[in-house]
DNA sequence: AACCTTCCCTGATGGC
DNA sequence: TGCCATCAGGGAAGGT
């Protein structure tokens, strides 16, 4: 599913692609998860450039200039780029490695919405579950409002430790749910979630106000560091998550807890186990990650 | 406010 | 081309 790591790492990969890029033409596939009337998109979007492609939490914004393309890729949602000169799944020449295989696929009937560049390149949005969705804001103060209740975005200025200890005091929930509300921290989902507390050794039951400020700030450390070791590996690819180019990344590999239940705790060797926490599968070490009582 | 349930959706999986 | 139930889950919505 893809968090901020896996949008984020697709944002790296599209925007040396399409930054400067004049759309010309979109094909809409299933309109449900478009969440502006499809008439609206075709006719807005062409001839627009885009200038930048951002990231707020797990929301991936095109900036059109004056207008705001937003996509939100919800559990399976993907975007990919299309070059349609290179065989889809073959062989293409890498400047640097050689040959290598391209991963880019043929859209399909889970592709959604294709953006077409004027030489028939294309950014493509596939989602099979389509609970992704894509949103058009006719200009920058439509967007943040539709962005307004997201918490602090880490790796920013906003993420410090005063404003991160300030809201959990505040709130009496249990420390899974608050790292799983998006007006806490944005850009956490259940993986990075689990992984953050395993990192700070804290029960995922523990209630907010019971959190000491040593456990807090454990915690405060962990989230940065989970996300951006999930960045660094390109993504946690357990199932349908791949970057702008259709690869997977190789962050499933190194998660220590999350889909592990059964398998030995790497820190102590105490077998992982899963509970359901707000009806969330949450994995975790019952010998490093003691509920106190 | 906190907490719960339901809904959206498809594919993988397992039982029979 | 077997059929059916179950599960995965981000986020919105609605109820208690």
């Amino acid at each position: 599913m893809p968090e901020l790591p896996e949008v984020e790492t697709i944002r790296r990969g599209l925007l040396p692609k399409v930054r400067g890029r004049t759309i010309a033409d979109v094909v809409i596939g299933d309109r449900k998860v478009l969440k502006s009337p499809p008439e609206r998109l075709a006719a807005s979007l062409a001839g627009r450039s885009i200038v930048d492609l951002r990231r707020r939490g797990k929301n991936l914004i095109f900036d059109l200039g004056r207008q705001r393309l937003l996509f939100h890729l919800g559990m399976t949602g993907q975007l990919t780029f299309r070059d349609p000169g290179i065989e889809d799944g073959g062989f293409v020449r890498h400047p640097t490695t050689g040959l290598q295989r391209s991963r880019q696929h043929a859209p399909d009937k889970h592709t959604h919405l294709q953006i077409f560049f004027e030489d028939g390149t294309a950014v493509l949005f596939r989602d099979i579950r389509k609970f992704g969705k894509v949103v058009l804001f006719e200009a920058d103060e439509d967007l943040l409002r539709h962005l307004q209740g997201l918490g602090m975005e880490p790796f920013s200025e906003d993420f410090v430790w005063k404003s991160f200890w300030k809201e959990l005091s505040r709130r009496r929930v249990k420390v899974k749910s608050i790292l799983l509300d998006q007006g806490f921290v944005a850009g956490v989902g259940n993986i990075y979630a689990d992984e953050a507390l395993f990192e700070a050794r804290l029960h995922p039951e523990r209630k907010t106000e019971g959190l000491s400020r040593a456990e807090a700030k454990r915690l405060f450390a962990a989230v940065p560091r989970v996300l951006q070791k999930g960045i660094v590996l390109g993504g946690t690819s357990l199932r349908d998550y791949v970057d702008s180019d259709g690869e997977k990344g190789s962050n499933q590999d190194e998660l220590r807890v999350y889909g592990r239940a059964g398998e030995p705790c790497p820190r102590c060797g105490k077998t992982i186990v899963r509970i359901v926490v707000g009806q969330r599968g949450t994995h975790f070490c019952p010998r490093c990650q003691k509920k106190p009582g």
